[in-house]
DNA sequence: GACGAAGGTGAGAACGTTATCGCATCGGCT
DNA sequence: AGCCGATGCGATAACGTTCTCACCTTCGTC
């Protein structure tokens, strides 16, 4: 009974085993057209009986349409796609398609190649966390050609696709400001950018950071920045580290930071991980937060309450903002057009323990 | 010059701008069979022009194989499918290799529904994590028909399949002599599983438990169970909690667990998520760790260094876990046969401080 | 009783590739 | 000179569906 057949039931096996035509058959399985009750009875009889499963490619082939929507990530042990992806999963399973899933690694070069598969696999749409330096001329080439494309968390110059994600501007001159209001004149932050970076997010200057291909981590310094101006406090270029994504990268961030003469009073951290490797790098500076050094971070991880001190954090609407980002695409596919949306979802200034006014 | 045709273009149309038969181009954009140097310089030339992406769905469709691993996993939110994803996704990719991923949430409807849209994908393999509840019919059906699966975390009984994952009965047997080894004779565990195995777990019959459809928890509970047996210690139906997988579910266990009229004086938790249910419960309980309850936790999750206290864990190699399925998936694609592996790979006791010898 | 609309059916084209086969050409060998 | 294998090439079948079209039946309506 266990036929251990490689050799695949069609629905021409069907049609024959039931007694009807080829495309009566496939009417009949593939829910489209009209069949009779007879017909779609012996049908179905038949198909049971042989085991018949239908054929996906072979349906993509003809409709067009593959059910399947590609997605690309930066980093997969980012908690922050992780809940993202969570959400996609969520609306798009819903919805009756399917995921394809590719992680860049922060490599723009792998960020290429996955664009250039999710088309040759003939996704429907795409949802796309671009690298630092996407190739905005690829992407675009992507949209023009007819698939829906959403960005996650920033949009790119010159490129008319939606976009979900929050006020990262306002979010940091937020959290930036809370600490100023508790005292902080010396405010450091590390962004997780790489050394390609670093330069242009020391340097200050909010109109060319702005202008700076419009990351994440351009548009939260610029927040940064224009808050502690607005305290009349002078920027320091040695408070904004740049040393890349890793836990460890923020680990030795914290430990050089308090190695510097005047070494900050705060710390604000971009991401989950990096906020994980702040507050390991205080430990190893022996430092104390909040009472020497406070910390507030970016992403409200499940474990932020239990660390010691429990964290400050800006929490994005994290997992809302992938069911956000699915839904517009499913939006698309289903005729929508108009302008690009731009999404800007709300974060919220959770309070805990990890701050406190500045010793002294 | 940004046409935004949806027209797309085919071999036929490379061809006829190359001069060249269909079969030519066809060989030399797919890179197959035997093109002179002049012919395929004139297809890749026209290819560029006309700016040609291969049709994977067509491809497939001939071939019979999609260059795609279905990837089904439990829980997207838990820790430890992130870094098997991370690793499946590493090694598939260096291969050529795509992955479309469907979370199941730990329902059986959505992992039966799941197979058969991975099936009707046509996927050439399949990474799967069962629920407890698993259909090991379907499953078969699936592996019979020709789709090599891997099975993560856990073996199926009667199934003829490769699995990789560690020795979930001797890890928590470690883990309970360990917390023996420091003097604990009230050690409690929070397994994660749901109401329908709340009984069985209860229990304390290990070979029932070991019968019991060999679910990660369910072999875990058992080596508990040998651990404390084998030092003469009765089994307390009570220290074994099963009310789910959340994070708030073991927050809540651990808060019931210290209102017990003998509350314990270890714990120990079976994944990330739930160490840190736990911890917090602990601290909702005003219950001290480890000065008043130890707690030993399975999954080295990023942030065990940082919490309060840090934690003692059971590390498990999970991106090597996720890397060696993929690699076992592979080598089955690439036609090794002979019998099912069964991988075990070893995992690592971290010390850190949330164990203590009991109080008084 | 004629007519149109609607429901049901089947034959065959179509989707865009790769596989199969047969034919030509070209060296290098006997 | 004749033969053989290797290489290059083209015409066409094949993959498993859905789509298109034409046709037939049935039924209600004027």
């Amino acid at each position: 009974m266990a036929s251990e057949v490689r050799s695949r039931v069609t629905v021409i096996d069907v049609a024959r085993a039931a007694g009807v035509s080829v495309a009566t058959a496939a009417r009949a399985l593939g829910g489209y057209g009209s069949v009779s009750q007879a017909s779609r009875r012996k049908v179905d009889e038949a198909a049971a009986r042989l085991g018949y499963t239908p054929n996906m490619v072979a349906r993509s082939m003809i409709t067009g349409s593959t059910k399947t929507i590609g997605v690309i990530v930066a980093d997969i042990e980012n908690q922050f796609f992780q809940l993202v992806l969570r959400g996609v999963s969520r609306v798009l399973s819903e919805a009756g398609f399917d995921l394809v899933l590719a992680n860049t690694e922060e490599s723009i070069e792998v960020e290429r190649r996955s664009l250039r598969v999710m088309t040759s696999r003939r996704v429907d749409g795409l949802i796309l966390s671009p690298t630092e330096v996407a190739d905005v001329a690829q992407i675009r080439a992507v949209a023009d050609s007819g698939i829906p494309v959403v960005l996650l968390d920033r949009r790119l110059r010159g490129l008319k696709v939606d976009s979900v994600g929050i006020r990262n501007r306002a979010a940091s001159h937020e959290a930036t400001t809370y600490l100023l209001d508790r005292g902080h004149r010396q405010i450091a932050v590390v962004t997780g950018g790489g050394a390609e970076h670093a330069e242009e997010l020391r340097s200050g200057n909010v109109g060319r950071l702005r202008r700076m291909s419009a990351t994440t981590l351009g548009t939260r310094t610029a927040g940064y920045l224009e808050a502690i101006e607005a305290a009349g406090i002078a920027h320091v270029p040695d408070y904004v580290v740049a040393n890349g994504f890793r836990q460890s990268d923020a680990r030795t961030a914290a430990r050089e930071l308090m190695r510097l003469p005047q070494p900050p009073t705060a710390i604000m951290a971009f991401d989950s991980l990096l906020n994980l490797g702040v507050l390991q790098g205080l430990g190893d500076a022996g430092v104390r937060c909040p009472d020497q050094v406070s910390l507030i971070g970016f992403d409200d991880a499940p474990w932020a309450e239990v660390v010691d001190p429990p964290l400050t954090v800006i929490a994005q609407p994290t997992e809302e903002i992938g069911a956000l980002a699915a839904r517009q695409l499913l939006d698309r596919l289903g005729g929508e057009s108009g302008a690009p949306m731009n999404h800007r979802l709300p974060v919220r200034l959770i309070e805990r323990q990890s701050v406190a006014r500045p010793p002294g």
